[in-house]
DNA sequence: AATTACCTACGATTAACTTCGTAGTGCAAT
DNA sequence: ATTGCACTACGAAGTTAATCGTAGGTAATT
């Protein structure tokens, strides 16, 4: 429940693997970001290291190969990072953020009805409510 | 037209006062971030020094006082910033970008209008055109 | 038992960012 | 002219990130 920092770039890297396939190895880490990029093994042993200092994951050292995983949900994580950017990219404005995406990048068709959708569902919670 | 570095955090503070009030000192710099946080005079203007020489800026040294202003848009420049988020963040995927802000931090009902005014306008373009 | 293979620990290095102090320069006001 | 003020230039320090090499230990294999 405390506030730990939110991950640098290669943290959330590491991160996403562990979220992805929970508990596992430097090896299976090393192994699955290997195939994105070129990266030591000890690179990430010594990150996954720090994260464990940084109480960003915890690990199971009863066997000789010790197991790390997540500390922190991906889901908190990514709101506690899209709400910095926002405010270091948007000042604030969310809103501006996803004119910005939908505008640019945006999506296929089916996912235009899911956002419609899910806009709608925002709508029918509480018309007056502020969301942002 | 070159590929410039994309700003640092310091450095996007910066060029929001730049794109605000458009050419101006290090003094009127200093003055607005200082407002919204103690920040050292010398501070604002190595960090001018440092994005000139990135090309960030450009500067006018006619007068004894330089006046600085963004060699970058706004617009591409967040741009950028976005993507590079996106592809750290959520791999790339901007839809999930979009359903995260809006699930948690949204917008007021006006904005989530105008949101639905602007997919209405992409899906008309083309409906058939991969957006993202 | 000796060798090999694998795993962790740790230190060192490099680069980037951010910040600010000090010094120097020239304009302006007395 | 001298003094003082405002502005720029430059160097330096402190931090944080990211990467990897080397060393050391444990377990399995021969």
């Amino acid at each position: 429940m405390k506030n730990l920092p939110n991950p640098t770039e290669a943290e959330l890297e590491i991160l996403q693997t562990l979220w992805q396939i929970g508990p596992c190895s430097v090896k299976q880490v090393h192994g699955l970001l290997q195939e994105k990029r070129e990266v030591g093994y000890t690179t990430i042993l010594k990150q996954l290291q720090i994260m464990l200092e940084k109480k960003l994951v915890q690990r199971d050292e009863s066997a000789r190969i010790h197991l790390y995983q997540a500390t922190i949900s991906e889901q908190t994580t990514k709101e506690k990072l899209v709400q910095k950017f926002v405010i270091n990219t948007f000042q604030g404005s969310s809103h501006q953020l996803v004119m910005q995406v939908l505008g640019n990048a945006a999506a296929s068709a089916s996912e235009l009805e899911e956002i419609k959708k899910l806009i709608s569902q925002l709508e029918d919670q509480d018309p007056t409510h502020q969301i942002i």
